[in-house]
DNA sequence: TTGAAAGCGATACCAG
DNA sequence: CTGGTATCGCTTTCAA
């Protein structure tokens, strides 16, 4: 059926040049005469030409480096995004890649240092979490310019020219909150606060309008107050919170769309309001399971930050590799975690270190094992 | 930094033998004399052998058929399982896969004749909806023994020697609707039904029961009915759920486990009860959409298909060509829809149509496009 | 600037 | 039963 693919071999020929000159045409290396380049580019577009992958690899060896530029774990949101890169790295076929995690304390403290480093070191491909985007694009601009791609992960960098964005997609998050506040309140009136890390930030300030948006829509009897902004203090979000509780009596939930739940609820549970009020968090990490499995917390939205790592680094693999890759733009829709399911998800994380150990156990050959498929 | 991998040639030289009796002692292949053979195979081992994939690619060139049997689509579903496992085979960086869909009519109408058909075209493994595990068992045993690895979808044929099973967790599923289910009814009392295909199917119990045990342990106002079986039968659903109504006038809430939801709902307008009663289905598919998004379904627990296709479909491909793979045991959680978030879900699915399409296009030599990254 | 050729690691075939 | 070798498509080096 389908015609043998066409190899560099089938361009030289058609050419009456060498195989030598196509590969350098390709390839834009110096040593080919523009004649001879435009020829080449030509035929290898009529003719079809698709690199082989398996024989690039097999000749040259020469490994792929990967840096991954993320936060430290204040809470288990990146250890967990740099599982799921390291997962995938894992399970791909040809072990061409190297990953160097470059890890920074703080929220941007030693992020551009980390940008630099890998620059520096002349990586093939970044991954990173760009928590001032402002402050890294012009870094990124720099990594695109040296022809290093970079994928933003969780919050994109707008305008910075990375090739690609893996994140939760916020109006799937703010809606689907703003739905479950909604029908857990009934008809019943009342105002519903939320908190954002800072509403400069593209993605919180689209989850406050979604959120917004289907309150207004579905929910009329629910009021939307200002948002409140945390900025990842602890201090900020539980005296913000305290003073909203005592304004606003009639409060009937809360949605917090960071991680920085537990000043809230600590708030809340400080103001005796704990019980009376909805609360819907986001991220799922040890301190928010026993709030979760007492009611305090009635849902929380889980932005799977593992499915975002395996995905930034096969986007990043992709394009490495084909020099092309499917969508540059992945809004993954998030979990939803209540008491019901609570354990299944907690089982799942602590899976994914269980096999990580696993991994490093040596492999039986392929003819041993594929014995009754067990 | 790590030595190099060991190659063949590193084993024929520690033996003193050649290339080619190191290879044949491996693939177990005749001609190879039992002294040698344990030989290679031990020497093997110590040297920690794993073999190049892209080497193996690259010389023998046969491509993998993977034999795709499934339902014929009666609602999207398996549509886009479809989709997603040609997603997967298209996003795979050796093209070496080929894909046979043998697609029945109906439940159990073909089933059988289309396995048969894979295993006599000697496909290199099979992707399967065991829609009668019983039935199905034999034949995933004569695949089995025949060395095709089978992988299911959607439900489990236990006991079959099944290489792998993919599909929703049905003890998430259970539990985030009847965590939805008590928390949108609230503190009030009332009775709850709950339909599935067929309580002999093992993902049908499971979800009642993890259902029942949610529901219990949380929300002890509420009572549970006996499950409804509909066979997938449209009469059967609609008149059995037209004789629970009237005689259950407390009634508050229905979750429909399959994605045979339109006769409950039929039932539920024709009793008048739609208004008061909160229905939560399963799965997404064009005639559901309008009940979302009036309201009368309160939420959908939504089985991603696609993600399973892809995720089955990396299973046998990873198996076939490194001959093991990381788990062969994937259970999803689902993905939650409701109204406010409906639209991101539906976009979803139609991109994935124009997607298709793309990929038809001619692409473009890696140099050329390494741009901006734009 | 170009052409020729030596690998990369595994497969498969042919002669011993 | 075993050893040798051409081959896959590409990269890279060395001559010309």
């Amino acid at each position: 059926m389908g015609k043998p693919p066409t190899t560099l071999r089938d361009i030289a020929k058609a050419l009456g040049t060498s195989i030598g000159s196509v590969h350098r045409a390709l390839h834009d290396n110096p040593g080919v005469s523009p004649l001879t380049k435009d020829r080449v580019l030509q035929m290898a577009r009529t003719l079809g030409y698709r690199p082989n992958i398996a024989a690039r690899y097999l000749s040259s060896k020469k490994n792929l480096r990967i840096s991954v530029n993320t936060l430290q774990g204040t809470t288990s949101f990146w250890d967990e995004v740099r599982t799921g890169i390291r997962e995938a790295a894992g399970s791909i076929l040809l072990e061409n890649v190297e990953i160097e995690f470059r890890t920074y304390p703080r929220l941007g403290e030693g992020e551009e240092e980390a940008f630099e480093a890998a620059i520096r070191n002349q990586v093939d491909g970044i991954i990173t979490f760009p928590s001032r985007p402002q402050v890294l694009r012009s870094w990124i601009r720099r990594a695109s310019r040296a022809r290093i791609p970079v994928v933003c992960v969780a919050t994109d960098a707008p305008g910075s020219g990375r090739l690609g964005i893996v994140a939760i997609d916020t109006l799937a998050s703010g809606s689907i909150a703003a739905d479950l506040m909604g029908r857990f309140l009934g008809p019943r009136e009342g105002s519903i606060a939320i908190t954002v890390f800072d509403m400069a930030i593209t993605e919180h300030a689209e989850k406050y309008a979604a959120f917004e948006s289907t309150l207004k829509t579905f929910y009329p009897n629910l009021h939307l107050l200002k948002p409140i902004e945390d900025h990842d203090v602890e201090a900020e979000g539980y005296n913000k919170c305290r003073r909203l509780f005592e304004k606003c009596p009639n409060l009937a939930g809360v949605y917090v769309t960071t991680e920085a739940s537990i000043p809230v609820l600590k708030a809340a549970r400080d103001a005796k309001l704990l019980e009376r009020l909805t609360i819907i968090t986001t991220d799922l990490f040890p301190d928010l399971v026993p709030q979760i499995r007492s009611g305090a917390v009635a849902a929380t939205i889980y932005q799977r930050p593992r499915a975002q790592g395996q995905i930034a680094f096969r986007m990043l693999h992709e394009f490495l590799v084909e020099g092309a890759s499917r969508s540059h733009q992945v809004a993954l829709p998030p979990h939803l975690v209540m008491r019901g399911n609570l354990d299944f998800f907690l089982q799942r994380q602590s899976q994914e270190s269980t096999r990580e150990k696993r991994e490093d156990q040596p492999q039986q050959p392929p003819g041993e094992l594929a014995g009754d498929f067990a």
